[in-house]
This record gives structure tokens, sequence and C-alpha cells, in this order.
DNA sequence: GCCAACGTTGGC
DNA sequence: GCCAACGTTGGC
């Protein structure tokens, strides 16, 4: 397994993270000023991205139901780690703090519609809670955002 | 170890 | 409200 440094050489990775909106919604983190801890993540395959989130990281925050959009954009602060609740011990949660709500929300419908996003988790595995963006598609989400 | 039944998530 | 696409459970 490939090993990362937290120093300022090490290069930040890009994520989307989903949440349903009703139980915390982006704008619940963002209340919080010091950030807070991003955990509920159960599903193995979204366990094994949460594991290699890395502080510095970025990640677009989606919010699942009626929304179902691209809302907000945050910063990992900590890296992963045990689930502090305990729980099952394999449970990993990370800190993460807002940084800006997208001046333009990007929908699913959006998404779907651009063929360049085909390959995309967040098309192809519409359960996957914790998805890696690539940096193209990171670069064009942000575009469509307005940022 | 297989797989049928069941549960969950999230889009439609 | 329904269902597709998973994941999990438990009987065998």
């Amino acid at each position: 397994m490939p090993s990362r440094s937290n120093g300022p050489l090490s290069r930040q990775s890009f994520w989307l993270f989903k949440t349903d909106p009703d139980t915390y919604s982006f704008q619940d983190l963002a209340a919080k000023k010091k950030g807070d801890v991003w955990d509920g993540v159960k599903n193995a395959v979204a366990l094994k991205h949460l594991r290699a989130v890395a502080a510095g990281d970025r990640v677009l925050v989606y919010h699942t139901g009626d929304e179902k959009a691209v809302v907000g954009l945050a910063r990992v602060t900590r890296s992963a780690y045990p689930d502090p609740k305990g729980g099952e011990p394999n449970l990993v949660v990370v800190d993460v703090e807002a940084e800006r709500p997208l001046p333009r929300p990007v929908t699913l419908a959006q998404i779907k519609a651009d063929p360049r996003y085909k390959d995309f988790d967040l098309v192809r595995l519409s359960r996957l809670s914790v998805m890696p963006v690539p940096e193209d598609l990171w670069k064009e989400l942000l575009g469509l955002a307005g940022l």
C-alpha cells in the first residue's frame, strides 16, 4: 500500500461525499465553525475509499433525496481514523470543514446528461456514498458550479 | 461455499 | 410508491 505524508509536498486528492440533507446537510456542516466528524459510512467500498482520505484533500458534498445535486465544497482537516463512537472496529471517519456552498449547485441530471461522466461512480454506482473524483472531472465540476 | 430471501439506498 | 442495484444473512 502506498503511504502518503501530510507534508507540503503531498498532493491532495478529490472526493465526493453523499449525504441525506434531511439528516445532515452541507448547511449543517457549514454551521460548525471548527468543522465536524464525517461518520456513518458503513458500506465496504465506501469505507475503502474513506480510509484513503487524507488531511488537505478536497471534498464535494452531494445531497441525495429531492435535491440530487452537488451543493458544497469542503476540506478534510483530519485523515481517516477509527470511529470514536466505537461500534464495529472497521469503521473509520474523517474530519471535514465546509469551505463554501457552490454558487451554482450541479445536479445529477446535468452530470448524467454529459457523456464525459458516464464512468463516474456517481452515475455508475448510485448507492455509493464515498467516491474519488478524477481530477479532470473535478475541474469540470467546479466550472459547472461557477467556481 | 452457494444462493434464496430479505433489507437498504437512492433514483425514478 | 415502486424498483434497480446492490449488500447481508442464514439455511443447507
